[in-house]
DNA sequence: GTAGAACCTCAAGTCGACTTGAGGTCAAGG
DNA sequence: CCTTGACCTCAAGTCGACTTGAGGTTCTAC
């Protein structure tokens, strides 16, 4: 296959393959004069990645988690620690969540009087809530390439 | 209040302080000298801003909550849609940690043999679990400024 | 009156995960 | 044979939220 076709079936934009083979999260086959080839195999590796970014690693600890020799080496006690910071993030969501739906709610005049809505700033300023996430904004679905269709 | 005081009672650093009054997040209201003056009320603004923070808001976002004259002026329905927001990401974080506990538990010689995982992975190469958080590193609490100790 | 701590400004750097752009190469179709 | 378009490389840019550093000013204490 060749980096369109594994773009094409992966949703995963060119250059983004060619930045995964040069950080080793990937690996070509070879070339035909300068185009790289690619085997099916990278699509199940492609996958991974996919799981593991969503699950919250770093292309660099996934790029950790494939032995030398290519196939997943996953330690499952760092599965297990994931999971439970998982499990601690959800916690802390939901309150946010709560919290949330509360204040829209609330009728009180003010949120500030709102005893909800100064409890949860007390968590808020206490660092209580933790750090907040950085994502990619949920309405701008992604600036440029978009999945599927590496442009025309 | 001068600078060094805000960050003492908010935890925030004096550079982030500037950061957000240059962002027009807090203001101060005068100047001895050089130096900022803030009024107390700083405080429950940072807290309000934490607060955002927490729930996932940018700080432009955060910016527009406050009305120009000052005090909060905040949208409901747009609390109740980052509530809706919040809720759909906790869903897929549940998912994905009892993935990962059913992983690290599961005695299938590899990951790639066990249902569950093959199941996971499949929703993540098909994009169900959407684009990734991008979150500051939990082992790492921080680089540089501690909150709390500007810097002796 | 003078040292030095604490503050100031402004520009630039950082981090992660990519994207974009300029300029070059190569293989297949007409 | 020649065009064209898909691919290549390498450097630089982007985004958000800050931090860092150099170089300058000022308040406070001795």
């Amino acid at each position: 296959m060749d980096i369109s076709e594994v773009a094409q079936r992966s949703g995963v934009p060119a250059s983004t393959l060619r930045f995964y083979e040069e950080k080793g999260l990937i690996v070509s086959v070879g070339r035909r004069g300068l185009r790289r080839l690619f085997s099916p195999n990278v699509l199940e590796r492609l996958a991974l990645i996919a799981l593991g970014r969503a699950a919250g690693f770093s292309l660099d600890e996934i790029g950790r988690m494939f032995a030398p020799d290519g196939h997943p080496e996953i330690d499952r006690t760092l599965l297990a620690s994931k999971a439970r910071e998982l499990d601690r993030t959800i916690k802390k969501l939901t309150a946010m969540r709560d919290g949330l739906r509360h204040a829209a709610a609330c009728s009180a005049p003010s949120h500030m009087e709102c005893p909800t809505f100064r409890r949860l700033l007390g968590a808020a300023a206490s660092g209580t809530l933790g750090e907040p996430d950085r994502k990619t904004s949920p309405t701008k679905p992604r600036p440029g390439n978009t999945r599927r269709t590496p442009r025309p």
